[in-house]
DNA sequence: AAATAATACATAATTTTCTTATGTATATAT
DNA sequence: ATATATACATAAGAAAATTATGTATTATTT
């Protein structure tokens, strides 16, 4: 017999984008790196944030001009901090509100007694 | 100016799979067509499950034996019915718990506030 | 009566969005 | 010294959708 990770393949595809959205909401100026170290505390080490999805995805939105950079120095080791644009401060709401309403929809699906009517 | 679709791409990107069987857990047998109504239904329209994302699904879902189906004719129009396995079942119980614990990881992002420590 | 929409299945081509693997380099801990 | 953590990047491959297309029956609208 065969052992074979049980593991589902991650749940979050497709909301990787509106959380990285959210953090640079809530908490301004953000260095790659920093974001995977913080969804996996806020989420006790439930969501784990995986580089090669990461940094493509921060390069999109930067072409997109969702987000905007700039490159610091701390000590020898380069960090590139990423904040919302103008633009991006509105895509953010849009996406907050979609978020908003596939999480109810997930609710309704799986706790159909305790979700609201 | 071009004008185009501003709709995101689907957030449930895998989801689905927890999605349906969660549903079967909750009605027994069902029928592929169903299961998107009642998704749209318990969603307020919400989440818009297509065809080509369901069936393969529910193909492969059967090969693993999570599923079993039986053809009905109602009419002169086929349908094919799915119900939950013995392995199915088990398979659900875990889908569910890995479903709850992604659920509360969103919640610990969007609502950092709100969500229970 | 004819056209359209809804019901009900299926599959192929393509796109999106990850995972996994790999690479570079510095700093810290064992 | 070696391993782990920090910090970026990219390429190959896999997973999981979307979009488009096809068949066929039934119900509704015009």
């Amino acid at each position: 017999m065969y052992f074979y990770s049980m593991k589902k393949s991650s749940l979050y595809k497709g909301c990787l984008e509106p959380i990285l959205l959210r953090l640079l909401k809530d908490h301004g100026r953000m260095y790659g790196y920093q974001m995977t170290q913080m969804v996996k505390d806020i989420t006790k080490g439930e969501l784990n944030i995986t580089e090669g999805a990461l940094y493509p995805l921060l390069h999109k939105l930067e072409e997109q001009g969702i987000v905007e950079t700039e490159t610091e120095m701390n000590g020898n080791r380069m960090r590139k901090y990423y904040s919302l644009t103008k633009a991006g401060k509105k895509q953010t709401n849009i996406a907050m509100d979609e978020m908003k309403a596939f999480m109810q929809s997930l609710e309704y699906i799986v706790n159909p007694k305790i979700a609201l009517g």
